[in-house]
DNA sequence: ACGAGCGCCTGTCGGC
DNA sequence: TGCCGACAGGCGCTCG
């Protein structure tokens, strides 16, 4: 499901609570309960309940699609992947079909990570950096200027598409966010990354950072079944409107397969130069 | 260095 | 109605 927006708003509703559930910050772990072994990355499950138990939320913080929950003595990554959400709620509630770890509180309220498809994953960690130190640069940090985004275009020669998805270059977009920057940015999804202009970068650049803040100022895109927060399907422009007039030219939106993802763009607006 | 193919999983949808 | 393939907000691995 979730990419940096729907992350984003993850961690704002845990921080600050929502209608129904409060923030867990300052809450305490009394027990935890593994309900699905693989989703535990790091440590060994014996371990980890263990050494869970005991311990503060001090914090809640994201790097790229990672959330960051800062307890007393170490860090809780979780990775959502394809399905995740987290659910702060009471205890009595019956839990869902596919809870796959659920921390328990010392107040009547869990953490509970549900995941259908079972890709998520969780690290208790001192040592984050081992885990999401391979990371790139945060679109949204200050100091991500045009230019340090010109000059990692043109270290390597990838396709637009395969170049915005690579978390080890810039670290959040993921199949709606890339087709909808590149959209904005009128530039073809398998251009090289390498091809671009100083103002066509500056565009790159300035669409990104646009479109992730619109979807976060939305809480997001719920685009199916799975995750029902956000409300930015609604003004998406590409993703998932294959054959759908363009709203800047009317041609009809074309689907292609790029990185074994459907790829969405407006064939005229994003032409491939030679 | 780059990118294709596949595995990991459960569920939905459309075609026949 | 039932079955079957395609597809889904991700990513790590192998291979050429």
């Amino acid at each position: 499901m979730p990419e940096l927006p729907e992350v984003e708003t993850f961690r704002r509703s845990l921080l600050q609570g929502e209608k129904g559930s409060p923030s867990i910050l300052g809450k305490l772990i009394r027990d935890a309960e593994l309900l699905w072994n693989r989703t535990l990355a790091f440590p060994e499950p014996e371990e980890f309940l263990e050494r869970v138990q005991g311990q503060y939320v001090t914090g809640v913080g994201r790097r790229g699609k990672n959330l960051l929950i800062s307890l007393s003595r170490s860090t809780l990554i979780i990775h959502l992947r394809m399905s995740g959400e987290l659910i702060v709620e009471e205890k009595t509630n019956p839990p869902g079909k596919h809870y796959r770890l659920i921390l328990n509180f010392s107040d009547p309220y869990r953490l509970a990570f549900n995941n259908i498809r079972k890709f998520g994953r969780v690290w208790l960690t001192s040592n984050p950096d081992s885990i999401i130190g391979h990371l790139g640069l945060e679109p949204l940090a200050e100091d991500f200027s045009p230019e340090t985004l010109y000059q990692l275009l043109h270290s390597r020669s990838r396709q637009l598409k395969y170049f915005l998805l690579d978390q080890r270059m810039i670290a959040g977009l993921g199949n709606i966010y890339t087709d909808e920057t590149l959209y904005r940015a009128r530039l073809h999804p398998a251009r090289r990354s390498n091809t671009l202009s100083q103002e066509e970068a500056h565009s790159l650049w300035k669409s990104m950072r646009e479109v992730l803040r619109e979807a976060i100022n939305n809480q997001g895109s719920s685009i199916d079944w799975m995750y029902q927060g956000g409300d930015y399907q609604k003004y998406l422009s590409v993703y998932n409107l294959e054959g759908k007039p363009c709203k800047r030219c009317q041609t009809p939106i074309k689907r292609i397969k790029i990185a074994q993802r459907s790829t969405y763009f407006c064939p005229k607006c994003q032409p491939l130069p030679e």
